[in-house]
RNA sequence: GGGUCGGUGCCCGAGUGGUUAAUGGGGGCGGACUGUAAAUCCGCUGGCUCUGCCUACGUUGGUUCAAAUCCAACCCGGCCCA
């Protein structure tokens, strides 16, 4: 019978980069919009796959785009499988990387999961929360060292043989490595395998990742097939570029914006994302029409960033967020303004400046801050400090004034 | 296991006995400019409460007045061979 061509939703299709299987794109976007259907009809709701490997403690805004597509998901009814990599962490994943992960303890690695679930959203209602963990049924955290831990060498030799040493080098990551002379550790390969597999340990109806995940979700497909699990589909979201605006972000770039950060620094981060980057960010991080957006790009930054920024800490604190930043141009120093905090505690007095600039946090050293005083870049209370030298007595001097480095930097001291 | 080449600062990469805390580039930070942007230009970029001292060129020991630079052993890696 002839049926009206589905269309994918567009909770679903937002910041859409690659939907698989596919030929035609067109033919991937069909069979998903009418699996989509004949879930609702049957009644069962797609289990829609996401992992994560626990191998840093904080979540930043480039992970967070595929948890925000996961919640989709879940609000659409749909039940979200997020497998905590936890023995998969313990090899790491050489997606990007250009050099043999150190493997991390089982400590390490179960200490990491547990902050995750936390920033998720773990122990909030559902409006506030990143995930939805309230709604039963909308969400299965599972640990992959459930199935994997106890694999014995028969059925990993079974998974080893699933694929071949020509896919692997296929991948870029490997043949960029294995070109340039870097090391390959055997176990390496065992990777995508491994959390291939978690697909068809979950039955997983979709998988979402990065672009950079292309690999590995395949594999995912592959090892259904052979498992005669059925097939996944591969759902994936672009890669966020960090502040930078030209690299990913990643915590190593030092480019992030983490999940974690209070909404003064979250919104005068964002707020400086490069043009290039900004109409990702409003597609990946917010559900605002681009339509409805301000042409002039400083304003289109200032609707991003105060909408990110609400995502996290509520639109009240973000307004907030929005003034303190515009107050604290022209390093100022109001008064009134919320700036970050800085403890006088830890200082031995009498002292210098350039001391007290490293001792509080701002310059990661005494030398650096020197450097800084000299380059013009140091301020109290919005007057230049001209002088590394200069000695103050006691705390008591120096209380609720504000030390700026740069244009972004300011700590209030406290005691 | 054998042969061979190599391991330098956040990264890449010069330097093969003596103004060497170590050329250059990238990145980062700061300054000017600006839209708290990009581009551009300039400065800084081991540590220390610093007019000086300390630690650095895979590790350990040795030669020397003096070593990243020479020697030895060891560790790690690439390539070729097995």
């Amino acid at each position: 019978m002839p049926e009206s061509t589905p269309s994918l939703p567009s909770w679903l299709s937002r910041g859409m980069a690659d939907l698989f299987p596919a030929g035609d794109p067109k033919d991937a976007d069909q069979a998903l919009a009418a699996r989509l259907t004949q879930a609702e009809k049957e009644g069962r709701p797609l289990r829609v796959k996401l992992g994560i490997d626990p191998t840093g403690s904080n979540i930043h805004l480039g992970h967070s785009i595929l948890f925000r597509k996961l919640r989709a998901f879940q609000d659409a009814g749909h039940t979200a499988v997020l497998i905590i990599g936890d023995f998969t962490a313990r090899i790491g994943d050489p997606t990007g990387k250009s050099a043999t992960r150190v493997q991390l303890s089982k400590e390490q690695v179960a200490a990491n999961a547990s902050t995750y679930l936390r920033q998720l959203g773990q122990d909030q209602p559902k409006d506030t929360a990143l995930l939805d963990f309230e709604t039963p049924g909308r969400l299965e955290v599972r640990y992959n060292s459930e199935w994997l831990e106890g694999m014995d060498l028969p059925a990993v030799i079974g998974l080893l043989g699933t694929g071949t040493v020509g896919q692997m080098l296929a991948k870029d990551d490997f043949s960029k490595r294995y070109g340039s002379g870097t090391p390959i550790a055997l176990h390496e390969f065992l990777y995508p395998l491994l959390q291939g597999y978690d697909s068809v340990a979950v039955n997983a109806d979709v998988e979402l990742g990065g672009t950079d995940q292309k690999f590995n979700v395949a594999m995912g497909r592959d090892l259904q097939r052979h498992f005669d699990k059925g097939t996944q589909f591969g759902l994936l979201l672009p890669i966020l570029v960090g502040l930078d605006g030209v690299q990913k972000m990643s915590k190593s770039l030092g480019n992030v914006v983490g999940l974690d950060e209070d909404p003064l620094s979250m919104y005068s981060k964002l707020e400086k994302v490069g043009d290039a980057a900004i109409n990702d960010y409003l597609t990946l991080l917010t559900d605002l029409d681009l339509a409805t957006l301000p042409e002039n790009p400083r304003e289109k930054q200032k609707a991003m960033a105060l909408a990110v920024t609400a995502s996290r800490h509520g639109l009240e604190a973000a307004q907030k967020a929005q003034v303190d930043a515009a107050s604290l141009v022209g390093g100022a120093g109001d008064a009134d303004a919320e700036v970050p905090e800085a403890s006088l505690a830890t200082v031995n007095f009498p002292a210098k400046v350039f001391y007290l600039l490293s001792a509080v946090g701002i310059c990661a050293s005494s030398s650096e801050a020197r450097r800084q005083i000299k380059g013009g870049a140091a301020r109290l209370e919005g007057e230049k400090i001209t002088d590394p030298n200069q000695e103050f007595a006691t705390a008591a001097e120096l209380e609720g004034k504000v030390l700026q480095l740069g244009k972004k930097t300011f700590r209030r001291l406290t005691a």
